[in-house]
RNA sequence: GGCGACGUGGCCGAGUGGUUAGGCAUCGGACUGCAAAUCCGCGUACCCCAGUUCGAUUCUGGGCGUCGCCUCCA
């Protein structure tokens, strides 16, 4: 039984979907001005593996991710660089698809952009202002924000323990303080749309109500996205959305904790923030990915290069245990461990849905895998015979697959793993080896070593294996 | 001022009212020309105080500390 926490009930409760075998599900995208950084990635993976899961699990499932490619950041960025703003959110929506796909992110099936759902915007606009949950001030569209009753319902909190202290926008063109705005008129030279009220354009919080609407229907299972937009974004569009139709607008409410550096957020106010593409110039992406998931998906999660290396040692682990399977020569004689592989790959699998099924706890999917890897090496060191060989294989891919399914991680052969940081050419390295292997045949150990010192300076390992020497290219570090 | 999360062995990080998380690092053993990899062995951890209980790291209350949201933010 698959258990969810739902933010809007803070508590785990068992999923189910509204229509039988389907998913829908909506998670809020970036805004398109600038390249994405490791909080977007986390948020993107974890989403990707919810997404698959659900897959896994047999739903079919439609998944929407969101662009946001109008807002103040936008004008100010186009502005600054001299760019059309469309040219920009273009530019900023193509680097975001080449970091998702790096990271090995499943495309969306719908990636709607606001700006062209402006005509809904306004509808729903007037919809509101039709049963007065919205007014006009000075060409501008205010959310009255006292009308909706379950304002707060998801962020837990009352519009009268909001005010003290807090950091609120002074506008005199509001009621209220915390009305928010659904259409806001255009300044001189900005961006801008025809509506009833003159040229404008949109809010923020309007545009993910009405494309998650048009293309999921309401109500919808599950709406997603990074804790910092429970208030006051997800609280927007709980109460547009549901005074507009009258209904409920998501059923499930997911959110993914923090990615901290310093044990603080990481954020581009803070200054503390490291893009993706930079961190994929010193670390493979499914290094990145794999760091994504050793926690749980709604702690907060510390960024660190310690902690990618530490990740990177653990694939190196999986990967050469897989390695050794590959090279692994079964003779007639040897142990039988058929019933050991088939219950290796049969314990991983009960524990793999039990942890995913406990609101998608990958680091215990983790655990349980290590624990399959070293059943796997166990057996192997045992030297089994053909036939409990073959079966062991089986079940190494049988576990092996699902984690590339659902995590998306262990997606390349050994052979390909351990090569993709090769920094000679490979018959410069096979004539060092041949010259060791010569060298060792004369007792010469000392000229042995020399070759293997000076190509680890290199990055590359050295094993020698009965069948001979093998080698495995490291990344070389200046840390 | 309001709301909320967290505090686990050297580090990271799950979890549980009483029996093994897992990874990384360290150490010992097997193996190796030397290595590497692998296997075996090793860690009696759970912020502090009080309470509930036969028994709490796990529940309750208080304290201390860290962080987040209340403004744009994944």
């Amino acid at each position: 039984m698959l258990q969810v926490y739902n933010t809007l009930t803070a508590k785990k409760e068992e999923f189910k979907p509204l229509t039988e075998g389907k998913v829908k599900m909506y998670v809020c995208g970036v805004t398109v001005y600038d390249f994405c950084h490791i909080g977007h990635a986390r948020s993107s993976t974890v989403f990707d593996v919810i997404r698959r899961y659900f897959l896994y699990k047999g739903y079919e499932v439609t998944f929407v991710k969101n662009f946001t490619d109008i807002d103040d950041k936008i004008i100010k960025r186009s502005n600054e660089n001299n760019i059309f703003w469309k040219d920009l959110t273009k530019q900023f929506i193509d680097e975001h698809d080449a970091d998702m796909d790096a990271l090995n992110i499943l495309r969306p099936d719908h990636t709607p952009k606001a700006t062209d759902y402006i005509p809904n915007m306004i509808k729903m606009c007037e919809t509101l202002m039709e049963k007065g949950f919205a007014y006009e001030s000075n060409g501008d569209i205010y959310y009255r924000v006292q009308k909706f009753d379950d304002y707060g319902k998801l962020s837990n909190r009352k519009l009268e323990d909001m005010m003290a202290g807090a950091r609120i926008e002074v506008n005199d063109n509001k009621e209220n303080p915390f009305d928010f705005v659904l259409w806001k008129a255009s300044k001189p030279g900005e961006p801008s749309w025809d509506s009833p009220w003159g040229k404008g354009r949109p809010g923020w919080h309007i545009e993910c109500s009405v494309m998650s609407e048009d293309i999921l229907g309401l109500p919808f299972d599950i709406h997603g996205g990074g804790r910092d937009l429970i208030f006051p974004h997800h609280e927007n569009e709980i109460a547009q959305s549901e005074a507009a139709c009258g209904c409920e607008f998501s059923r499930y409410w997911i959110h993914n904790g923090f990615v901290n550096v310093n044990q603080e957020k990481m954020s581009k106010s803070l200054g503390n923030f490291f893009t993706i593409r930079t961190v994929l110039d010193e670390f493979n992406a499914e290094i990145v990915r794999y760091f994504l998931l050793t926690t749980h998906y709604r702690s907060s999660l510390d960024f660190s290069q310690d902690h990618l290396l530490e990740a990177e040692k653990s694939l190196d682990r999986i990967y050469t245990m897989l390695d050794e399977i590959n090279r692994f020569n079964a003779g007639k004689k040897g142990t039988d461990v058929s019933a050991e592989a088939e219950n290796t790959a049969k314990v991983f699998m009960e524990k793999f849905v039990s942890a995913m099924d406990d609101d998608f706890n990958t680091p215990e999917v983790l655990a349980a895998l290590f624990e399959a890897v070293r059943e796997f090496n166990r057996l192997l060191a045992a030297k089994p015979e053909k036939n409990s060989f073959e079966t062991l294989k089986e079940s190494c891919t049988k576990v092996f697959k699902t984690v590339a399914d659902v995590l998306g991680i262990i997606t390349y052969t050994p052979q390909q793993w351990f090569r993709l940081n090769l920094s000679i050419p490979e018959d410069e390295l096979k004539t060092a080896i041949d010259q060791r292997a010569q060298a060792k045949k004369d007792k010469d150990f000392a000229k042995a070593d020399e070759i293997r010192n000076g190509l680890k300076d290199k990055g590359i390992e050295l094993l020698d294996t009965i069948e001979g020497t093998i080698y495995r290219a490291k990344k070389i570090r200046n840390l």
